[in-house]
DNA sequence: AGTGCGATTGACT
DNA sequence: GTCAATCGCACTA
């Protein structure tokens, strides 16, 4: 009998600790490097979904890439919120993204969410993203949080003290973090902001490798 | 009120 | 590999 891989994830249900606030870095690449094999938890009526955290990018203060330069907008007041808030905004027509508010409050900065590794709630997943291939479930910023059901309902919660949504430890010990650029920016194209899980399947745009 | 543009995705060659 | 869909937001007037 073949296995099947997408239940594989399914089986770990480990009791997942909340990230206190106090331990979260302030500052931008801090961050971005430390969520790296952390856990994401969204708590629906349905039940728990759980992702590990395999892929993000910085946006620290003064990069030109970011959605705070050029300052404080209202759409992208919760960017300015103390570092562990959401800040959650639309784009291209269909997409909702997440990041990790960072600094602290009113400097403008974050971390964007780009890819998760499904862990649990795998079967609510493939209804919200109407496929059942593993990988294209939380490969991606705009795929994760429709698998998440992440959209403005969420933005400016506290990301620790939220019961809809939360950042947990990690689950099992984290793989070497990589570093490359940054995915479909136009502007600071060369920092290498980005962070992933070395060899994770999970991870995007994996020809932009570097180190 | 009108315009231009995305921190992307999915469909297609 | 290429490329268009799609709409909220910031900006101009």
């Amino acid at each position: 009998m073949r296995k099947d891989p997408k239940q594989i994830p399914s089986r770990i249900t480990l009791p997942i600790k909340r990230l206190r606030r106090s331990e979260l870095p302030v500052d931008t690449l801090a961050l971005a490097k430390y969520l790296i094999g952390k856990t994401l938890v969204r708590e629906l009526p349905r039940g728990r979904l759980v992702g590990r955290i395999v892929e993000t990018e910085a946006y620290p203060v003064g990069d030109a890439a970011g959605h705070a330069f050029g300052g404080k907008t209202p759409s992208r007041h919760s960017l300015f919120l103390p570092h562990g808030h959401a800040y959650v905004y639309f784009t291209y027509g269909s997409c909702f993204m997440m990041n990790v508010s960072s600094e602290t409050v009113g400097v403008g900065a974050g971390v964007l969410i780009r890819a998760l590794e499904p862990l649990e709630g795998i079967t609510f997943m493939e209804r919200r993203r109407r496929t059942h291939r593993l990988l294209d479930l939380t490969r991606g910023p705009g795929r994760l949080a429709q698998a998440f059901d992440i959209d403005k309902r969420l933005d400016g919660l506290n990301l620790c003290s939220g019961r809809k949504i939360w950042l947990g430890d990690s689950v099992r010990s984290t793989g070497p973090v990589g570093k490359s650029i940054r995915i479909g920016i136009n502007r600071e194209v060369d920092r290498l902001y980005r962070f992933y899980e070395r060899g994770n399947p999970f991870v995007s745009g994996l020809k932009r490798m570097r180190e």
